[in-house]
DNA sequence: TGTCAATATCTTGCATACATGAAAACTCAT
DNA sequence: ATGAGTTTTCATGTATGCAAGATATTGACA
């Protein structure tokens, strides 16, 4: 656990959460308030309140008298999670197919062309404009509390999101996927957009329990 | 703004946010530290922490030197709420539908009847048994971070459903809903209870809006 | 040598004091 | 009387000290 440099501008919060989901704090470690609030130049006071926000994120577990740790996020509560997710991308899919303007439709457009061109560039920039798109179809529900709760636990399902981007012809399938979404919004097809995202983002829970799978095989063998 | 007993129990938190969705504390409503601490016969440290919590979770609100208020939840973001609120009560009936096990069917059907006895009860029994019934669903989902996702909004939009059930004819409205959806999740249609629950749920925000018309309209004759 | 218990250390939970910035009140000039 | 500038007040933001509980360590005994 490297020193991070201190100073302002984004809160404490956003800082700790970062470096969860990014991986710096792995799932279990524990959180103390001193060591956090010497890594980041401030006193306990401030840690603390982070912490507890970042509880009510479902980031971390606090128990009483015991402090934080990063939560363990095990397969089958991974699975929960994308289900949800799926189920709020699916949402906004509805949503926006009905309500889909000019200016959102122009985005989703461009956004789409960039993915066509990240496919052969490979993962990285893949996971970028896929980002992207997924974003631009929140902004596109025109329901803002859908958009933040939908970012929310997209940026907590980041960090298997990307794992997942690896598997094999996961991104020629993915692609392949976005482009029934895009039909299905421009057609207004909301059941069609609907089912589509849902489909697009449950099955990445299926991708991340098979490479699981695949990694106890080749840990066993 | 009258005094509340100080005890230990549920948090601190907990107790603040009852008092926000009970209506004690009003939406644009200011709480300070220091009132809040004397007020709970604590410091203004954990009142601290609680504020934050309830600013993650989306309740409050709270301005850099500035303080924290009550969101003041407007028609329209109160639609988007019951969007969401629709779409995850619908994921929920979808895997429900799906995953229904013996347990799960005798509960449900065991809170339906009680619901349809307390139709006649009037307004306030039915509240409560409504309450049950979907909370039902939410565990039928096999789901627990969906559940506690679902419970968390529901809790939030406490209020404004409870002045949607005393419009009228609605209760009996509500209860047809029910057997629609009841209907769906014994049958295994998981395309139908989905559609169900969004109809059911969403229809509470045109409700609302109803009720809001209403109200200018009576305000400005 | 292994297990259990007592003790020591460490970390959290809460309270309080101080610093800082914003809103309100007040003064003065026009 | 009204508006701008200044001052004052007050709530928030942060730091730190103290108490209580949990974990780790050490030692005794079987």
């Amino acid at each position: 656990m490297a020193k991070i440099a201190a100073n302002s501008g984004p809160s404490l919060r956003d800082r700790i959460e970062e470096a969860i989901v990014s991986g710096h704090f792995q799932p279990g470690d524990r959180l103390e308030e001193v060591t956090l609030a010497e890594q980041y130049g401030v006193s306990r006071t401030p840690v603390r309140e982070a912490l507890r926000q970042l509880q009510e994120a479902g980031l971390i577990e606090i128990r009483p008298r015991r402090g934080a740790a990063v939560s363990v996020v095990t397969p089958t509560h991974l699975i929960h999670m994308f289900e949800v997710m799926g189920g709020l991308e699916g949402i906004a899919g509805r949503l926006a197919a009905r309500r889909l303007d000019e200016k959102s439709k122009q985005e989703i457009l461009e956004i789409h062309e960039a993915c066509r061109i990240a496919v052969k560039d490979g993962s990285d920039a893949y996971y970028y404009e896929n980002e992207r798109f997924h974003m631009a179809i929140y902004r596109a529900s025109a329901n803002p509390f859908l958009e933040e709760q939908a970012r929310a636990l997209h940026r907590r399902l980041k960090p298997y999101r990307r794992i997942q981007l690896r598997s094999l012809n996961r991104i020629e399938h993915s692609f392949a996927e976005h482009e029934r979404i895009v039909k299905a919004l421009l057609s207004g097809d909301s059941q069609e957009a609907e089912q589509a995202l849902w489909d697009h983002v449950t099955i990445q829970a299926d991708r991340f329990h098979d490479f699981l799978a695949g990694l106890e095989r080749s840990a066993k063998g």
